[in-house]
RNA sequence: GGGUGAAUAGCUCAGUUGGGAGAGCGUCGCCCUUACAAGGCGAAUGUCGGGGGUUCAAGUCCCUCUUCACCCA
């Protein structure tokens, strides 16, 4: 084995081999345990929100796995409608083609074939990062299988009513000509303008103040040419005489009326707002409660439609803005611009303004299906972990709006509807079955609907749709419900509720169990790691590693805005004057569960993945220490319980505890515990004393041989059960040491991924040993602790003389006299009979027990009145604390026995230890 | 404006039913001790955001204020 831990050097062959030997697959045997990944979006690549999220995934599955669970990993991607649409088109434009020029059929075959080239880009990484997905199930929202599932649901709910189509507003992407979801649309704060235009009042009256006009101040003066009204609040003592009458639209010369609605808020601007229900969510909302005209002023383009005044006609919208403000400043009527930041609603994919449109689209009524939904988490049938997101859950289920589902693309579910001529709407698998169905003569033309269902529609049936359903299969059977869905907080809403709402409403079963909902990844400074930032990592560079000119060249090219490239460069050099160093998977993935906690953001820290990838170090150097133990002395089980000496006893019990905590840690999906848990046993305990310990014995050739062999049994056994225990989270390491490991202890075996996971083994547990091993670990402490304050080198070999002990101290002694040799490296050790006069040393205490290395021209008289001086203030608090506390008779009386008992010891050992630091004291000074 | 969450060592974060403040990284000192310098040994470091309350006892429960983040309107 190398000196140094390579991770690259035993990553790839690994997966390969699993994935080849199908080890992903379930593999039929008990009962079963499920998960399907979040699909990723076929176009993507992954971030670090994926490498979390299937980190946890794969933990749980391999966990699960090992522990007999007949565990299917059910994985596969979404199409992605626009995002997809727009990666074709980008190539065609390189050719100057649009999508126009091959038509729909030809251009969706394109969509296929670029599928075929580049879909795989994710599902190659997600291998990357170890995670042991059955690939031979992989499915696409696109599928035949999928899509049949698709039209099913849509027939379905259409029949029943649950599927309608309706005029609303949508979020209309003027760019890419569609609706898109509010997920797909990005508000940010930008620096706008409050622009102040007077509305005329028609009949000659005048406000409280006097004027012939109202003042309102709009952020979009286009809108104006659609407004229906103006709006102030009812308590407005200002206006309220003027509710009722009308005033005259400045450009268009419309009388609108004046009204009185709670929406308007009488602090904000002048209160009084124009109301334009055709182009704003809020208005649309007040025109109906008002029973206003929907003005729609814009054409697919956002250009100004025939609707308007003449002049502005064709005019792009930003364009016609100018003209109006113009116009209106020509008249008279522009009072003032004020500067305003304002939240602009841009496409997450074009980028442009996004308006409020109206349209006609395809909706699910989600009310009848929201009740058993909000049911199901209520009576525990699906549990949010933690818990406290159930509360968002409901909040949102509560005002739940119909769901837009038609999306203006090619590339997608096309809708299941024919109309004919006169509009009628018929909804059935084809053409043919329509006729059928609806009992159409095949002389009436049909026309197919030309839009395609949002990708979230067929995502929201994925945990049953890729078992197979509509069809009864086995795996549905099997694998339904799935046992958990591991996503971030930020697609509760969108998916999660409309997978739980569909699922329930076509297999009346929940999804899944358990949604863990874990915290999004940021950057060591909290920002949300975005490309215009430049603080994007890559989680295959972490892996990989990359130099710091790659690196730069990749945050600064693409970006939206290049004249940031600058910026960004300069704080990348900073960041990472030598690039990233490659840590490797099983640290990255280390990283991730050492920082799954209960938080909602998680900032995602360069020194933490440097601890996880020397952890990874000191496992293989510890397999490194134990394999040289073995190789000359082929390991037996012992025979005999005696072999096993009390140190050999202690590891083995610590093993069980740490054990113990890993699994309830594991079971309330704490996988920051579970990190914790290993790390702390593998390193604190296993390394630093078992290794250590284990020398003293093995090193001493008088030493038996039974014993011997016991030793290095447990040192090889212990490993080999760590990384049984370490698997899940870190695959491939475990896997590369295991292979040698375990022929060395007879145990046969293709791979540890298909091994069982340790048990707890209440056997195994000795408080005896642990106790035992606790003296050993107190006395070394002490004395390294007086070499270290001390500053006695470590080249030099000292004596230590125990006193003033109890028998049992003394038996201890005996029995340990190595150990204590080996590791605080004494020249030697003995007991002093308490009435003997000990030479003047530096001390330490333990219980009433004396640690005592004589200073011997060794050590400084000062610098050990000094220590022991702050070892008495120490002392001198502490016993401050207690007695005063223990004279409380409110404590005594009302705190349980236990609690007064336990400080009543501390107040007693802490007076001891003085007692004998003060003697200590006297005694040097007197030299 | 409504809601949610956060504030603990220089940094990133744990802290389970209230009962002796922890880890990693960083810092300081000593050491190339035959598994590991990506290491070993030792050390220092906290008015647990402020204030108030409940309690014998509060990082933990309640109220309030401040700051920050996110979601919704």
């Amino acid at each position: 084995m190398d000196k140094t831990y390579q991770p690259h050097e035993i990553e790839s062959a690994w997966y390969q081999s699993w994935e080849e030997k199908g080890y992903f697959a379930p593999d039929g045997q008990g009962d079963s345990y499920s998960i399907a990944i979040p699909p990723p979006n076929v176009t993507g690549s992954l971030h670090m929100g994926h490498g979390f999220n299937n980190a946890i995934m794969d933990a749980l599955i391999r966990y699960h796995r090992m522990k007999g669970y007949n565990t299917l990993w059910q994985v596969g991607t979404d199409h992605a409608g626009i995002a997809t649409q727009m990666v074709v088109e980008r190539q065609l434009q390189a050719e100057d083609l649009t999508r126009h020029d091959f038509g729909r059929e030809k251009f969706i075959d394109k969509v296929w074939e670029w599928k075929a080239e580049s879909g795989g880009n994710i599902t190659r990484q997600l291998r990357r990062l170890g995670s042991s997905i059955d690939w031979s199930r992989e499915r696409f929202t696109m599928d035949e299988g999928l899509s049949r599932a698709v039209e099913e649901v849509f027939i379905r709910l259409f029949d029943e009513g649950i599927i309608y189509r309706g005029n609303r507003l949508v979020n209309w992407d003027p760019k890419l000509h569609t609706a898109i979801s509010d997920l797909e649309v990005i508000s940010e704060e930008e620096k706008g303008y409050f622009w102040y235009f007077r509305y005329p009042l028609t009949e000659g009256q005048t406000t409280a103040e006097g004027k012939d006009y109202i003042t309102i101040a709009t952020t979009r003066p286009e809108t104006m040419l659609g407004d229906s009204a103006l709006a102030v609040h009812p308590d407005d003592e200002r206006f309220k005489a003027l509710v009722g009458k009308t005033v005259t639209l400045p450009l268009c010369n419309r009388e609108i009326p004046v009204i009185a609605d709670e929406y308007v808020d009488p602090e904000f601007g002048t209160g009084c707002v124009k109301i334009t229900p055709a182009h704003d969510f809020n208005d649309y909302e007040v025109g109906k409660r008002h029973d206003l005209e929907l003005i729609n002023i814009l054409t697919h383009d956002a250009a100004i439609n025939d609707n308007a005044p003449e002049a502005y006609r064709g005019m792009d919208r930003f364009e016609a803005r100018k003209q109006i403000v113009a116009d209106m400043e020509a008249a008279g009527l522009l009072d003032k611009i004020g500067d305003h930041t304002l939240k602009v609603p841009r496409g997450d994919r074009s980028g442009v303004v996004i308006e409020p449109y109206l349209t006609n689209q395809w909706y699910v009524a989600v009310e009848s299906l929201a009740k058993p939904a909000i049911e199901a988490v209520k009576n525990g049938n699906i549990e949010f972990v933690p818990r406290n997101w159930e509360n968002t859950y409901f909040a949102w289920m509560r005002d739940l709006q119909d769901w837009c589902i038609s999306r203006q693309l090619w590339w997608g579910h096309r809708i299941p509807a024919w109309y004919d001529a006169e509009g009628n709407i018929y909804v059935g698998l084809d053409e043919v079955d329509v006729r059928k169905k609806y009992g159409l003569s095949n002389d009436l033309a049909l026309k197919q609907d030309e839009d395609v269902l949002d990708t979230w529609f067929s995502s929201a049936l994925w945990t049953f749709s890729t078992l197979g359903w509509p069809e009864d299969t086995e795996e549905l059977k099997i694998f339904h419900p799935t046992e958990v869905l591991v996503t971030a907080f930020d697609i509760i809403f969108f998916w999660v509720a409309r997978m739980i709402m569909m699922t329930l409403k076509f297999t009346g079963e929940v999804p899944f169990r358990k949604v863990y909902i874990h915290g999004l990844i940021r950057d060591g400074e909290g920002q949300k790691m975005s490309k215009s930032k430049g603080n994007v990592l890559d989680p295959i560079d972490l892996i990989d590693g990359i130099d710091l000119d790659s690196l730069v060249c990749k945050r600064t090219t693409g970006l939206m805005r290049p004249q940031d490239a600058e910026k960004i460069e300069k704080k990348t050099r900073k960041e990472f004057p030598d690039g990233i160093p490659a840590f490797g998977t099983d640290a990255l993935r280390y990283t991730f569960y050492s920082l799954a906690t209960t938080g909602r953001d998680i900032n995602f820290d360069m020194g933490r993945i440097e601890g996880y990838r020397n952890f990874c170090n000191k496992i293989w150097n510890a397999a490194r220490y134990v394999f040289m133990q073995v190789e000359e002395n082929a390991v037996t089980a012992p025979t005999k319980h005696d072999d096993y000496s009390q140190v050999d006893a202690w590891i083995l019990s610590r093993l069980q505890n740490t054990l113990q905590n890993v699994e309830d840690a594991m079971t309330v999906y704490r996988f920051d515990l579970v990190s914790q848990a290993i790390y702390d046993f593998f390193w604190n305990e296993y390394c630093d004393w078992y290794l250590e310990l284990s020398k003293p014995v093995l090193w001493d050739d008088n030493a038996n041989e039974d014993q011997k062999n016991a030793t290095r049994h447990t040192l090889l056994n212990v490993l080999e059960q760590s990384l049984r225990m370490l698997h899940p989270l870190m695959p491939f390491i475990t896997e590369e040491i295991w292979q040698k490991a375990a022929p060395l202890l007879g145990i046969e075996g293709d791979t540890v991924m298909l091994q069982p996971y340790p048990a707890v083994s209440a056997d195994s547990i000795d408080e005896e040993a642990d106790s035992a091993i606790e003296w050993i670990k107190n006395v070394i402490i002490a004395i390294r602790n007086i070499r270290g304050e001390m500053n006695i080198s470590p080249a030099v070999n000292i004596n230590v003389l125990l006193t003033k002990g109890s028998s049992s101290d003394q038996l201890h002694l005996e029995a340990n006299k190595q150990f204590l040799v080996k590791l605080a490296k004494l020249e030697s050790v003995e007991w002093l009979d308490s009435d003997s006069e000990a030479p003047p040393s530096s001390m330490q205490v333990i219980g009433d027990l004396e640690v005592l290395v004589p200073m011997a021209g060794l050590i400084d008289v000062e610098a050990e009145l000094a220590r022991l001086h702050k070892e008495k203030e120490k002392l001198d608090k502490e016993i401050s604390r207690l007695s005063s506390k223990l004279s409380n008779a409110k404590f005594v009386d009302n705190a349980p026995a236990e609690v007064v008992a336990k400080e009543k010891e501390k107040l007693s050992n802490a007076k001891t230890t003085l007692n004998q630091l003060q003697e200590q004291i006297i005694k040097l000074q007197q030299l």
